[in-house]
DNA sequence: CCTACCGATCGGTAGG
DNA sequence: CCTACCGATCGGTAGG
């Protein structure tokens, strides 16, 4: 249930995306998904305009009728991709009640987010690498962070009901956080396994643990 | 103990480097150390070879004197962080006896490895995400699957012995490792905790879970 | 959206 | 190692 409630959250927020463009927004949506993809495969600075206009078979000036530069792009799918993550994640983890539940929600909706979005999500994951500022890193930490913050106060939760161990929720958190994220280096979305499957695993290892007896821990 | 020898092997490694160097090499090594560094803060295409030598205060076609071209700078970089890598990792861990202590041992040389070499290490782990074949990429592949299936093949060992729930080795390796690979993202080198100490929480988080009483799962 | 163009910068080379 | 250079490509713009 929890599954289906997730599932409708990720493709309502996709039909508002798409329901807000109009007219010759299809366009930008068309270029948006096409920068989407080649800055998953090359990187920001791996991939040109020539790149994107030529696989949109527009000239590179006509970029600039619907984009004010090549950062704004890549900003635009950045954040639009984060922000969707953490309203989906949130929103979903409402309907959970125990946090053991919550963290696995968490995960699941998050490892739907990856499958339904994943050029954007691996185009987002290298991005602001660079140690300038700018008011879109500033808010993409936010986002972030605000996405960090829901896991860890989870854990929390549940260590002080006494249903996790006193770990550090922080470092807990990342255990989770990173096996996701490395899924874009080695998961096929062809494979046998969807993403939420990965996930269920990934998250059945970390709750439970890889020792038979951890008591018996040296 | 396990600590101790694992941090002599990495000593002894870098030491072996510096010493097969000699004369102008020196050289060498220092524009090896430069291109690192700016790679690990701008990736590949974001780093020009006027960066590298200007940072070095020689001319850009100097460069050429020293190696044949970019990538095989940045190959060299990629490939003997690898290779050094499994090295260490591998002798480290035949002198444990136990999987879970194997374990431990890889985890906890592969973090010295990696705060010995952070800049090293977050240039490679950006490498090769392009589609197109090369020996070099051939090569780093084959060094990965490698320090891949040591991990894994402790983790069935454990599992064989009892020791670990039975898990699949290859996804239980991915979380571990995952942890490791997220930590340039976040963690500082000049910040409270060290990498080894890091990974000492992760580890211990893995191993034994999340759950207070795992047999209580839901 | 296109044509036509810009200065800047890219990796790389000739010749010493 | 340097001077001096190459063609190709970069992001971006003027003007329509």
């Amino acid at each position: 249930m929890a599954t289906n409630t997730a599932r409708k959250a990720v493709r309502k927020l996709t039909l508002q995306t798409t329901a807000a463009t109009s007219r010759g927004d299809d366009r930008q949506l068309q270029l948006l998904e096409i920068a989407c993809r080649l800055f998953s495969e090359r990187g920001f600075s791996g991939t040109s305009l020539r790149d994107i206009a030529e696989e949109a078979q527009i000239t590179k000036a006509a970029l600039y009728y619907h984009f004010p530069n090549k950062e704004a792009l890549f900003t635009k799918i950045v954040l639009e991709s984060l922000q969707a993550l953490v309203t989906t994640v949130r929103e979903a983890c409402e309907h959970a009640a125990t946090p053991e539940e919550k963290v696995r929600v968490f995960m699941r909706t998050t490892a739907e987010c990856y499958q339904q979005n994943r050029e954007g999500w691996i185009a987002s994951s290298n991005a602001f690498r660079t140690h300038e500022e700018s008011p879109a890193k500033t808010r993409a930490v936010a986002l972030r962070d605000e996405y960090e913050n829901l896991l860890r106060g989870f854990i929390r939760d549940g260590i002080k009901a006494g249903q996790f161990r006193a770990v550090d929720p922080a470092m807990a958190g990342r255990v989770l956080l990173a096996s996701i994220n490395s899924m874009s280096r080695w998961h096929s979305p062809r494979g046998k396994l969807s993403a939420p499957m990965v996930v269920e695993q990934f998250v059945d290892i970390v709750l439970g643990g890889l020792l038979a007896q951890p008591g018996a821990a040296t």
